[in-house]
DNA sequence: GATGAATGAGCGTTCATTCAT
DNA sequence: AATGAATGAACGCTCATTCAT
């Protein structure tokens, strides 16, 4: 009606991507079930047929975001651990890297969302519940090969924060990086590279050490 | 009214103070004028009359941050740049590191509230301005004192924003943090050790390279 | 709610007769959406719901009454202008001045609304928008009939004006009115009875000169 | 303080003087102390300790005005009324005609301001109280001279009544009137023209009829 | 499935006015 | 005479949600 008719039973789709666009770009409280209606082009009241409500629309958002991201790092982390030894996990390592900031790269606003929520105390045990099996993951393939981050100050779970921290920032702070910096070009790639630097250096150390 | 009826003359100070606290446990846009009026004690248009609006008032917020941020960071890292060489740098940035993580420790809704604006693209002049010298001073002292952060895998900036991640990662995530791995005591004291080592690989990896 | 519980959706008309008769009474600023809710006994709500704000509800609210208006004379004045020469104009025009009175008459508040909005620089346009072809009109069929209104001290747009301001004095100021010469019976045919003798008198010169 | 710092004494006048411009400009419901008080460059508090409140203010400028032009139309029309018979009269309603517009003229908000008081009804008695001496003076004086105006189409109450209508309508119609006509120049020469020139159809007519 | 109408609560803001000094 | 601070009430408007069809 207001756009070209929509097929049936699309509407529901039409209103999970207008609400992911719109929480991603504006946050959950700033979006109004009016923006998400005129966006998808739907009826207001139709927004609660399909959902309970505006937090349950949310959280359908964020399912499928953590879905996706958990298929990919599970694919580049999983298999027999330790098999190959050292050398094996600083390949698997870097893959993850990669693969993880690719996903930010090509869905901007989920490090966003999540942040935002993470801070303000909401969604946390879902949030939670998504990652533990994607953090005790990478503790145990890490642990697994490199003793030395069993405990100390280079312990498996301060590192999985620290990377995660590292890799976040560049998209969280983006518009502060770019203010900073300015808008470079190939900044994605220059970013890989520096954590894949990081990444060797700790790698390094913990050999020696353990 | 609600508290015992304070002194005139000091609602503005009250009212900084409520809407610092619910800034920071709730966000800017579901923080209401009336949860900061019973917060503080004090009628309602008085919030109007000391501050233009909503806005003024959480600008005036985050400028009073930034600037007590500015000058623990400025004591720490200011002073004769490279005057002592490497040797000196590293106690310098290692004294920065405790201090910021002093300073977000103890204004523990800080980083969340920057975090959370940044990624709606608010107020991200007004945060780029006061990093920017912060930022420049930081980068500046590090490509004096070591050259090999003047460009490549572990240039200046990128080393910055990493830091800038891993030392904030565990405020602005701290309720997944503790979801993860448990409320461990110590747990500052844990974080501070793991920085300083990755600090000391990082410089001592440049200390080789440059 | 306040009133017995109307039928769903006539809440539209039920707001647009209770704006109506409080933007008569009170003006547009005296005027709150309180009030027009609780006169036409619906959902605060509402009103936002069916206008897009309060000033579209009054420029709805005049719309409506210089439509009607416009075709009451347009249904006078209109017709083959100048077929019967003057007498014929003098009969049509004494018709449009009592059906112009008949209106303000039945419409009490109606030209007092258009006065103050004008004398606030508010709805001009509107206003002229809805004016000027019934000026033109009213212009075109009194120099095609008396060549004396054409330009001088009779000119038509002139006579319009006060002609204009003779028939609305008796409504804008009527409480004045009352003030000064007393609640009197038949006000309204006294006052037609002048205007048309005031009609005449300008007529018997306008037909002398030429 | 805020403008040169003013005379002793002086802030009672410049409020009176803003009020003045701003009750005129955007009505009594539209102006605000704030606005007031910027505007007279003085502090809030410091109206309601030379006045009342908003409404004793309004009245004052009112009263203002009417004590103004009561003594400009007395000047006029008084003197030993009829003591020149007709022509003399002819002369001296010319000359209130003239000042009376001559009047509006100078203060051109002062029409607007009575007419919108009027049609909401507030203000009605002080306004009847300060137009009934100068109305009466005016029937008085017509009366004498014309005794075909003491009754009838032409009585004299109908007569002041048009004639105000006339007068006022160019100016409480202004933006409206220029809208329609366009913005000519010398409009209020030719308005005097025309004004006068009904004024005598009138004095002609009521002449002849005795 | 889908829709226009309706609802109660609450939003940020401004108002005229008064207080204490 | 003058002022900065404070107040209670009310403003126009928008919110997420539900109703009846």
């Amino acid at each position: 009606m207001t756009v070209a008719k929509q097929q049936r039973g699309q509407a529901r789709q039409q209103i999970l991507e207008a609400a992911d666009a719109l929480f991603g770009e504006l946050g959950f409280d700033a979006t109004t079930t009016r923006l998400i209606q005129e966006r998808a082009g739907v009826n207001k009241a139709l927004i609660h047929y399909h959902f309970k409500d505006k937090q349950d629309l949310f959280n359908q958002v964020l399912d499928g975001y953590y879905a996706a991201l958990g298929e990919v790092l599970r694919s580049r982390l999983g298999g027999a651990s330790g098999a190959g030894g050292a050398d094996e996990l600083r390949e698997r390592l870097g893959e993850a890297l990669d693969s993880y900031m690719d996903f930010l790269d090509a869905h901007r606003s989920f490090s966003a969302m999540v942040q935002r929520e993470v801070t303000l105390g909401r969604h946390v045990e879902q949030i939670v519940a998504h990652m533990r099996p994607l953090f005790e993951l990478g503790a145990t393939v890490v642990e697994a090969a490199l003793p030395a981050t069993r405990s100390g100050p280079l312990a498996a779970p301060d590192l999985l924060i620290s990377f995660y921290g590292m890799v976040v920032a560049d998209f969280t702070y983006a518009p502060v990086v770019q203010g900073l910096i300015g808008a470079t070009p190939k900044r994605l790639e220059q970013r890989k590279r520096h954590l894949h630097r990081m990444l060797d250096l700790v790698l390094d150390a913990l050999q020696h050490e353990g």
